[in-house]
DNA sequence: ACTGTATGCGAACACTGTTCGCATTGCAAA
DNA sequence: TTTGCAATGCGAACAGTGTTCGCATACAGT
């Protein structure tokens, strides 16, 4: 039973390297069948070892699903922040684009993240699970809270609603896409998307409290 | 391999009586435990019959599953049709506001309904899968497009696409409260959503075209 | 009353997650 | 270096799953 913090010896640095192997087929049959197709004995028999072994790295199935859905939000969190620009208004409109194209390149993960993935689970605040999920929405709502003129660490409520308002406009796009609910109305997505981002923004720029006049 | 249409003998009563029974128990149990909890044995046990018996019923589990998609969707439009109103604004808000709640009453059909519930499976267009879906969403779009004062059983592309924003601004919010997304705001939920049909009725309205002035 | 179809079910197969006990390996202290 | 303990690996087993098959039974139409 190794705790988190350990010399680097050989055997931990075994143990790392093992769980990223785990992890790394465990992704790739997630993106390819969805979170039921995964089984932990298929993983096993494409990492040739036992699937008795497993249980040495993951206590349990939803153990593993929980470990990529936290490795999911850092991936899109890391993600978004390749998105840069001088710019408030620029950085929120790249970053929500970017939001989009990756949920778009990752479908299964995109619905591991932000649908019901294990029912009965709920994420405790403040636990690995919770911390990965802000740190990614904090790229997405620090922009947004920059064009508020707002502190982004300690957004007052009013703050946080308009940042929320932002992400749920353009979330609601990107799921109802992935999902292939918007199909039959054969619009073109990419456009269509874009003038939802500008909404979120016109409604954000709205709703800043306005600059002591010039002069 | 009885047809769809059949003369209502005893027989094919009986066999409508027992589907019926089916999807019953296994929508009570897809709303306690969620898609992946709904077994066919369980189902079996709870109606005293042998699991071999549902075959006779439903090919395949996947089968089940799509037969209370179709349900969930009927069930989600007769909702939304139950709110009635004059005014077109008011219609749309009321239905705006029952899509929230009808969803917070079910999360686990919400979550089969609006994500990839079946890995592989996408509905064939014109499918009854597909035609329960647009039915469902008809009760939302068709108050939208009399707002928009357009068609609505032959909208234009520019309608579709404003009646699509409509439901994406709205959609997003409550997917993300249904799944348990937006807890740490501590926000108070109704008046935020509140906030976001009203603006989503707006940006509606805006884009209606401007009506003859009188005079 | 007879005949064929629809229905029901027990048993089996292949697959899943999980646990147990026993071997083996590697590390660290004696 | 040797010894001992913890970490690792694995085969076998158990309970659960979806699905198929073959054989009985019940019913509907002739």
């Amino acid at each position: 039973m190794p705790t988190s913090a350990d010399k680097p010896t050989k055997r931990t640095r075994n143990r790392a390297r093992t769980i990223q192997d785990i992890t790394s087929v465990a992704l790739s049959q997630l993106e390819r069948d969805g979170a039921s197709g995964l089984s932990l004995r298929s993983v096993a028999r494409e990492l040739s070892v036992s699937v008795a072994g497993l249980y040495r790295y993951f206590d349990t199935r939803d153990a593993l699903l929980l470990r990529l859905i936290e490795d999911g939000f850092d991936d899109l969190g890391a993600t978004l922040r390749t998105v840069q620009a001088s710019d408030p208004v620029e950085l929120l409109r790249g970053r929500l684009h970017a939001y989009r194209g990756w949920a778009l390149e990752r479908p299964r993960v995109f619905n591991l993240l932000y649908t019901d993935p294990i029912p009965g689970f709920v994420a405790p605040p403040d636990g690995p699970t919770d911390v990965a999920v802000r740190a990614a929405l904090r790229a997405l709502l620090e922009p947004a809270a920059a064009i508020l003129g707002a502190n982004p660490t300690r957004p007052s409520r009013a703050v946080v609603a308009s940042m929320v308002e932002t992400w749920s406009i353009t979330h609601g796009f990107v799921a109802l896409e992935v999902f292939n609910h918007l199909r039959w109305t054969n619009l073109d997505m990419a456009p269509a998307y874009g003038r939802i981002v500008e909404a979120a923004i016109e409604r954000l720029q709205q709703q800043r409290p306005a600059p002591p006049t010039p002069q």
